[in-house]
DNA sequence: TGTACATCAGTGAACGCGCGTTCACTGATGTAC
DNA sequence: TGTACATCAGTGAACGCGCGTTCACTGATGTAC
């Protein structure tokens, strides 16, 4: 057809935006090339022209994906003044473990829906993955560093911060996992470890997820 | 070729018995009738003498991997005296975040394998993924209820059972993610973890995976 | 600035391949007499 | 107990289909002069 390389760009962009939606709903082996393409809004054959392979297709779409505004949940937490930083990871882990962060995938924490997936991807997703999860793991350390009240005298930040973010991911995951056929359990899933993480960094809501008192502790 | 109807249960077995198997290792998408078949001991065709569709074989290896064995992980431990519990729980927890665990794909936790793939699943398979997910959630409950240290008061046995279990759930999710291209991570996690939750149960071993101790608190 | 032409993004048909599924056939099992 | 035959688990080839990938072709873009 003949397009300028600015439109080319965009188009190129076009196809990983439509990847990382619909590798996130339902999985990179659960989607075609020729599906991919068309949701892109082009045909099968011009694929070949951005990408070598579906695999680099994929590695870009998970790299971009963990470096990403998902991949950087605590970031915005991590540089705010010492004082503040408990009440955000507060909100943040309301907003992570919140129904509409478990029914919204294609915007949501591309660790967590890119877990399963990532042991059977190529060695550049997967280092990509593994990168982006170390990075997500250091920010939250030291926003645990930061609050001593976050963790116990015997555990380092690090520790605290995998294990805090593990349940996140796991409530996450495993809600997902029910959620179509038992939604009461999924509910229930993420409201039980919602309640639990708030009451371990200090937020006295945490008793239900009807309370909107905001009181902090401390 | 004409077999008993004794030898004929054991091949059937031996289909579910192999399918088990691959499913937990590549997922439910990444194993062939034909490769399934051939690891079980038979040739393609013969697939469809004892399932009616691959649906119905997945169905059915799901419902018993979540009513089996694995699933039934805490069922040792909710029967034994109320005073033998929590030293049976750090034991599950320590054998539940071991290396051995999250590399022993086969024999492991059926919720974790299976978490992923749940959502694609058809509606007979996802409703008895739910129903095992249950089940392990009450027989942890009934740990938790007996033993008022695992939990603050503000908070339900159940609530703490599944925040518990999420994190275990999750910490070897992350873990098996990333455990090819970043082994000391992956390490990392499950240490993080295991270390987290043998804390909040009360296991004073838990400072680190070397210790051999087990001078049990109370 | 205008003309001539190489580039290359996009098209759409085709490739080989492996998938889930179907089918005609085989022959030991297990029943009927 | 012995014989005749229906059953049905297992074989292996074939089916249609969608996959990832390749290819000849088109024509506007963008460069060379």
């Amino acid at each position: 057809m003949g397009v300028s390389k600015r439109q080319t760009a965009r188009n190129r962009q076009a196809i990983v935006d439509a990847a990382t939606r619909l590798f996130r709903e339902r999985g990179v082996d659960g989607v075609g090339l020729n599906e991919l393409m068309g949701e892109a809004g082009f045909t099968q054959g011009g694929f070949y022209n951005h990408f070598k392979s579906k695999d680099a297709l994929v590695a870009e779409v998970v790299v971009t994906a963990m470096t990403g505004a998902n991949a950087k949940l605590f970031e915005a937490i991590a540089k705010p003044l010492e004082a503040q930083r408990s009440d955000r990871f507060a909100r943040q882990i309301k907003h992570y473990l919140s129904t509409n962060n478990r029914d919204d995938i294609e915007n949501s924490c591309a660790i967590a829906c890119f877990a399963p997936d990532a042991r059977r991807m190529s060695g550049v997703a997967q280092a990509g993955y593994a990168q982006g999860l170390n990075a997500v793991l250091n920010q939250l350390t030291s926003v645990v560093d930061s609050d001593p009240s976050l963790r116990s005298a015997q555990e380092s930040a690090r520790e605290r911060a995998i294990a805090l973010y593990a349940q996140m991911v796991g409530a996450l995951v495993l809600s997902r996992a029910v959620v179509s056929t038992d939604r009461t359990l999924a509910d229930e899933i993420l409201s039980a470890a919602r309640g639990d993480l708030l009451r371990a960094v200090g937020d006295d809501t945490a008793a239900d997820g009807l309370s909107r008192r905001r009181s902090k502790r401390n």
